[in-house]
DNA sequence: ACGTTTCCTGGAAACGTTTCCCGGTACGCT
DNA sequence: AGCGTACCGGGAAACGTTTCCAGGAAACGT
């Protein structure tokens, strides 16, 4: 009895699966309810009409019977061939900008009962490839991407694929993905006139790796308003709070340091304050970083920002594909949102009269 | 042409693919290749032995081709109807403890090639449902779950399925599931050890919902070391900074204020922090939270924190998770990871000597 | 009252894959 | 040389679902 069975059509698997304890399929429930399979998934998926009655006996047997459905059979048969799933490239789940967007993404789909696979490039081309390349094929309908910008041809590829993508935070040279990024040239830009207008001249600009987008226009930004920077104020290249640490700290060695920084990216701003704070600097030298983190306002001075609002990026990000998802086929669209200056103290700090202010002053306290 | 195509078998499914540009399968590499469907389904998974020359070739056609491995089909049909996908819900994706346990959790899974589908349910238990079942849908093949508690009949559910589930930070009353916690009552009773060997009597606590299994551990622990604190100065319930700030507020303004807070979660401390910052009383009222969290050591003082580690509880959460898929069969684990009590001031802060310090004496300048 | 349309239902054919099973070839051994 | 074994390859049957199609009953119009 337990070693094998009949060879016998419906038979073998029947008995197999309940011997096996497989889940219940619906023709188990057809069978239960009296009723034909294809009742069934009508009455699974309410598509169709049914007679209340019958609906009402097919619920009945799927709730005694325990029946799930199952999604991917369900896919690979459907015309549409939808998963019901969207996935995100981010560069790190665990970072708060990327876990905001993640989140905006995440409600969008929800609100559609789409669920969002999700993975950490870690700024990897590598690591986005395989990601999209997994994510292709796991049949997500849908992509959306914070491009590390070196891995456009698998991008194109899922494009090529009829996979609907959209970029976001980063643009990407494609000209079939949608979108969506921060107006990172003006926000730099702004902020950079600010600390000009406070005096400042000798500004420093630290900023992360120059593959990535946003670092390119946010560097170009402060270059607009400070074209001729002396290069030894100007550290590119900084990915992590300890190297920005240490190129703070050489920059404070300097004879004529600088009398204000200016920040491309969160981590950086947090070492930069840090080193500031180790040496009793933070009320006189000004900082500006790009994106907000949190706590930036407990902090004395609290710290100015340009402000993003990832999941602004996220909701819009999810809205170009969800379009995209319902049909719409134009050609690529560029969202643009804007940033937000938040004026916490470190960036009001006005530049010292003199060009290198005397040790002794810039230990004077600083109410 | 274009209207309808001849009934012939394997013509009308080519036919159609072509012109509709459908997906190329494996029956196409099979015969581009030259070979049977089942030798590419060895090729690409590579499994069975097969001849150098064939894998060359099939491989060769696939890329001409463009070949994409359908991950759906293939979970349908396998054997153990493995998807390659776990499962992660978590309070809110977006906040640090989730994401950093989200970020080990998915390195973990990375490195088996598996997939991280996530959701937030907010601390919802229906939504903790919605996103079970869904999930349980998708035919995920494991699930990691931080349970609101009050939806344990539908992880039990899945349980009896036969997926694998791991209760992550919150003790399940369920004996099918693994669970990873945190010694909640430890870590808070000598954080309050601490602040009672420092002087402190008049201590208050600040705790989330008592529906959290977390929140009623820390309580608890708290109540071991100041088992008849005034209930005035207890309050639970507290789910956001704003929240935490009023609290923190009213109990500022009694005749007779805490000498010390402790907090049983992040958003607490900060409100707490905040409020204390606010009336200049953050170094003369000790405060320790549970939970680091970001910038706690910019502040100053450094605030102190019992702090948890998401991500080993995440890794830990994985890693049984893991062996269960690994065909682990054991009765339920129940892994506990130690917290670790950072000193940064804030919780370090000596009991002034008199009760209640006058006014006057509150309000002189910190330093 | 009869033809025609509409509606509901069930059987069966896909979807793209894995896996079972069997035929065939090559090889080793006696 | 003959036999057995090991191995490789291909055809076809699943997996659980949706969708096509056709049949039958009911409803409708004239």
């Amino acid at each position: 009895m337990t070693a094998s069975f009949p060879k016998g059509r419906t038979v073998t698997g029947e008995r197999r699966r309940a011997e096996a304890r497989q889940s219940v399929t619906m023709r188990d429930v057809a069978n239960l309810a009296g009723v034909g399979i294809a009742t069934v998934s009508r009455v699974v998926n309410n598509t169709g009409s049914v007679t209340p009655e019958l609906v009402e006996k097919v619920q009945e047997a799927a709730r005694t019977l325990g029946y799930r459905h199952d999604a991917t059979a369900s896919s690979l048969r459907r015309a549409d061939r939808r998963t019901g799933t969207v996935a995100l490239v981010l560069e790190d789940v665990s970072n708060p900008f990327s876990s905001a967007l993640h989140r905006a993404v995440s409600d969008a789909a929800a609100e559609r009962g789409i669920l969002v696979l999700s993975g950490s490039s870690d700024e990897s081309p590598e690591r986005e490839r395989e990601l999209v390349e997994t994510f292709t094929a796991r049949r997500a309908d849908g992509l959306i991407v914070v491009p590390t910008g070196r891995a456009d041809a698998t991008i194109e590829a899922a494009r090529r694929l009829g996979i609907p993508v959209v970029a976001v935070d980063r643009m990407v040279r494609l000209d079939s993905v949608d979108t969506v990024t921060v107006d990172n040239q003006e926000g730099t830009a702004r902020a950079a006139a600010r600390l000009r207008d406070l005096g400042h001249r000798r500004v420093a600009y630290f900023g992360d790796l120059a593959t990535i987008w946003t670092a390119r226009e946010r560097f170009t930004g402060f270059t607009s308003v400070f074209p001729d920077v002396p290069p030894a104020l100007i550290r590119r290249e900084l990915h992590s709070i300890d190297a920005a640490e240490d190129a703070a700290r050489a920059l404070l060695a300097l004879p004529e340091p600088p009398t204000a920084f200016i920040s491309g990216q969160n981590l950086i701003t947090i070492g930069i304050r840090r080193v500031l704070q180790d040496s009793g600097l933070e009320r006189r030298i000004a900082l500006t970083g790009f994106d907000d983190f949190p706590l930036a306002d407990l902090l004395s001075p609290g710290v100015s920002v340009i402000a993003q609002d990832p999941a602004a990026l996220g909701a819009e990000a999810a809205r170009l594909l969800l379009s995209r998802l319902d049909g719409h086929n134009g050609p690529a669209r560029h969202s643009v949102v804007p940033t937000r200056y938040i004026a916490r103290g470190s960036g009001e700090i006005r530049a010292a009269a003199g060009e290198a202010p005397a040790a002794a002053e810039v230990r004077a306290p600083g109410r």
